[in-house]
DNA sequence: TCGATAGTTCGATATTTTTCGAACTTTGGC
DNA sequence: GCCAAAGTTCGAAAAATATCGAACTATCGA
């Protein structure tokens, strides 16, 4: 299983992380992985067949907005808050619901 | 000469800004408006045709990021900084260079 | 090792965006 | 009214994305 590659935190593009953004279920996603935390892609797929899926969680890593790692048969991925905090500050206060604040 | 809808500061959508804004050019345009103010269309082209120019300020103006007036024969493009710093909070700062502050 | 589960990759098709020329609209100046 | 300047709109072609099934990979448990 060959990894995408991930960008580090000083690489991340502006236009990426935007782009990344500007779909409706990337989006969604962004914000429960905020709200509860590393997830694995079957928790959040909607109805899509996992092909699209897993499309959509590689456009968030390309991006550099998420993480994955294995965990047994399953990954789970997380959001990289750090990374995008330190690169762009503000940005996730932005996208996700404000949290306990 | 039909204008395009221009979306009230409400109104404006998460996902259309972010889509908008993954574009190089037109992140540039919002850049440059947020630190040379009112623009025209021209001013800001690059060595595109007018209708790709025209095309990304229409792109801009219905994802609620700017405001056209008229000005003699041109147009003027303004960022609507109030609007979508009310509406997102934050977003702006990420997105131009840090201005005076 | 076999089967099941969770994702990934590939390939083809569909949808969305972008690009650019040509024709058109609006405004200003003569 | 006529011409030029600045944009807009239209339409077609090119490029980028999204979708989805099928085949493949990796890990766990029996």
């Amino acid at each position: 299983m060959r990894h995408a590659r991930l960008p580090a935190s000083e690489e991340i593009a502006l236009e990426d992380v935007f782009h990344a953004l500007s779909d409706p279920f990337r989006l969604e996603v962004v914000r429960r992985l905020a709200v509860e935390g590393e997830q694995s892609c079957q928790a959040l797929e909607g109805d899509r067949p996992k092909s699209s899926v897993s499309h959509h969680f590689r456009v968030l890593r390309e991006a550099g907005l998420i993480r994955t790692r294995n965990k047994g048969v399953s990954r789970m991925n997380a959001l990289r808050r750090d990374d995008i905090e330190q690169r762009f500050p503000g940005l996730l206060a932005c996208v996700v619901p404000k949290s306990g604040g």
